[in-house]
DNA sequence: CGGAATCCATAATGATACTG
DNA sequence: CAGTATCATTATGGATTCCG
C-alpha cells in the first residue's frame, strides 16, 4: 500500500537520542512484521543454518541447536517458505528426500541475524552484569 | 548445553554471500540470547517507543500498537529493566509517577530494530507476494 | 525419509478486580 | 497513576503414531 517506505528515519544523532519515527500507518513500523515472523523460537536458527547452503529435512534437524521436534521443523520451514524465504524442493524418490534452502530474501534477512548476533555477543556480559545487579538490589531505586 | 559444534561456518562465500560465522563458544550464536529477550511480542515495541524519549507508564501503554495489556507492559518494562536495556524511575509523588526510559544499551538496540524495521518495510511486498503464490498453488512444485 | 494427525503439557497473553 | 493478583484463554512446543 501507502507503504511505500515510510522508511523509519532514524536520526543517529551524536549525543541526541536515536529516534525513530514510524509514519506507516495501516500496522505501525513493519517491526512487527519482522518479529511475528522470527519472534518463534526457531525460524531465525533455521535461517541461520540454511545461510551454509542447502539442507536436507533430517539434517536441518540435527544440526539445530537444542534439538528441534519433527513437527515444530516442518511448521517452522512450511511458514518461512510460504513467507518466501526458504525453498522447498522434492525429489519424488524413494525414500522422498526434501531439500531446504534460502531464497534470496532469505539469504538477505542473514545479515541481520547476524547484526543480532554481534549485538547480543557483545552486551552478553553486560546483561549478565545487570541482572545480578537487578536481582541484588534489595528495595526500588527511588528518587528522593 | 554446548550442543557440541558451535561453529554455523557458512561456506557459499563464492560469489560473496553473506557468511555466519559463530565462533562463541558457551551457547552457540548468541542469537538465542538476544531473540529471547526480544522474542516477545512487546520488548520490541517498547524499544521502539522509549527510543523517542522518557515516558511514563501510562503514556507508553497508549503508544504502543495494538494495545498491551497493563499486565504485559509491566512484565515487558521489568525484564528489560532487569537486563540493563531500560532505565526505571520512580517518583514517589502523589498520585505515583515512574518514568522509564533505555540505557546506553538499550539505545544502541534501537539500531538494531531500526535494521529490522528497514528490512520489513522493504520485503513486506515481497513477502505478501509469496503468500499469495503460496496459497494459490495447488499442488507441490516437484521436480520430476 | 519426510511429514501429517492427534493428544497433552505449559508458557504467553488478555481481562478483570483490587491496592498504595 | 502504576502497579499486583487471579483467573480464563490461547499459542506454542513435545511426544507419539500412522502414512506415502
Amino acid at each position: 500500500m501507502s507503504a511505500g517506505h515510510t522508511a523509519v528515519t532514524a536520526s543517529g544523532t551524536a549525543d541526541g537520542e536515536p529516534v525513530i519515527s514510524c509514519e506507516t500507518p495501516q500496522d505501525e513500523c513493519g517491526v512487527r512484521d519482522v518479529l511475528d515472523r522470527l519472534g518463534d523460537k526457531w525460524s531465525v536458527y533455521v535461517v541461520v543454518e540454511l545461510a551454509s547452503g542447502v539442507l536436507r529435512f533430517k539434517e536441518l534437524q540435527r544440526r539445530i541447536h537444542g534439538g528441534i521436534s519433527q513437527r515444530m521443523l516442518t511448521l517452522t520451514v512450511r511458514r518461512l517458505e510460504r513467507d518466501g524465504l526458504v525453498k522447498r524442493t522434492v525429489y519424488p524418490t524413494i525414500p522422498p528426500q526434501v531439500e531446504y534452502e534460502l531464497t534470496e530474501m532469505g539469504h538477505s534477512l542473514t545479515h541481520l541475524v547476524k547484526s543480532l548476533a554481534d549485538w547480543s555477543i557483545a552486551h552478553r556480559p553486560a546483561i549478565a552484569e545487570a541482572r545480578e545487579a537487578y536481582d541484588a538490589r534489595p528495595a526500588e531505586d527511588v528518587r528522593t
